[in-house]
DNA sequence: GTCATCATGTAAGCCGTTACATGATTGC
DNA sequence: GCAATCATGTAACGGCTTACATGATGAC
């Protein structure tokens, strides 16, 4: 959610909206988890309520007189009274130090670390470079477990066949690993072209 | 764990163990849901408590004099009150059948799939082919639902290669389980060889 | 005026985790 | 005797889900 919200300010639903967008199946929030996240998110300081910006949308004329008096209605309760109008959430620059911090955790599955190349770019790229690298290590670990683990044994065909196949796939995220490595590791370079690897001219 | 109790009757604590070679980091069970979980499977019929089969192991004289007081004496309080001994669970009929609907049942992710493949020899070949084919209809809609959202938007470049990365698994996936399907199919016309493919002497 | 959708929220229940407590077994 | 491991269990907590309740908007 922070992730998201660091791009722009959202209401909750249409968050969830963008959240299912962009993460599909990895995503998984129900509205009876995310209104509460929410809740707890600002009570925490990690985002505010921003008063809904009417400036960009002035109520535009849809045709129907009754749905723009009901919007104007609406429009001068919220501001009164703040009554279930849509709440619009900024995250605010704790929130954005809780997001660096929760992308540099690095404590959960395959699953939380999709997640968090999925808002990666909130990282600087040497953060970056940390999180890629020590996902790799990780994964290298566990397929050397698996391997020593597996010895000679036999258990039966349709487990061996689904560790074969996990086994497979172990290999190839490491593989896609190693690129975003690699990339990562270009683009640094790029950065900071050093011409003369010998010899230190520094500025 | 009643896929493992299918196979052999074990105490909780061995039980986990098992789980977990055999499932590694798909398993992800703790003794705290542990023993309360067994506990549950018990009062729902679906598990039984059977008396430490002792004759098996009839206390292996370790050399331990002490040691082998402890195991008499420990021995005696476990048949008198049934004090704090291993307590080994055995499936019960009532369990194999739940197991069985567990397996067929379909709901769930791509993890759950896993844990049913690794214990879908307890599943008649018919019922494997369902569970086979039923997954690889739920993958083709997953990546068709992928390419048809994608569409032409790009996002941001590490979001790009997750999705792209995560197609390729998926597309693997789905010839994996064409595979299990046509091996699958090899087992059936291999156990019922019908000879004459027209004209219908059926026994 | 009514229906579909947008939008926010609450409540009950389930299940998992960590941390803790305790007892049994074996080796030294 | 003591430590490590085996073995079972409880308590507090967190977080997610479904089901429910409600209000707002716009289209016809």
């Amino acid at each position: 959610m922070l992730g998201v919200l660091a791009d722009q300010e959202l209401h909750g639903y249409e968050l969830k909206r963008r959240l299912t967008e962009l993460l599909g199946t990895l995503s998984s929030v129900s509205f009876g988890s995310l209104y509460p996240a929410l809740n707890r998110l600002e009570r925490a300081g990690l985002v505010a309520v921003v008063e809904a910006r009417s400036d960009t949308s002035p109520i535009p004329t849809s045709g129907s007189l009754t749905g723009e008096v009901a919007a104007y209605r609406a429009r001068r309760n919220r501001t009164n009274r703040g009554r279930r109008g849509k709440k619009v959430y900024s995250i605010t620059s704790a929130g954005r130090a809780r997001l660096r911090d929760l992308l540099l955790d690095h404590t959960g599955d395959d699953r939380s670390f999709a997640v968090r190349v999925a808002f990666c770019r909130h990282l600087s790229p040497e953060e970056r470079m940390d999180l890629f690298e020590r996902r790799r290590a990780e994964v290298a670990v566990q397929l050397a477990e698996r391997t020593a683990s597996r010895g000679d044994r036999r258990f039966d065909k349709y487990l061996d066949l689904l560790r074969e196949h996990h086994d497979e796939a172990l290999e190839r995220d490491l593989a896609w690993l190693d690129r975003l490595v690699s990339e990562e590791r270009q683009i640094q370079s790029d950065a900071q072209p050093e011409p003369e690897p010998s010899g230190g001219s520094r500025t």
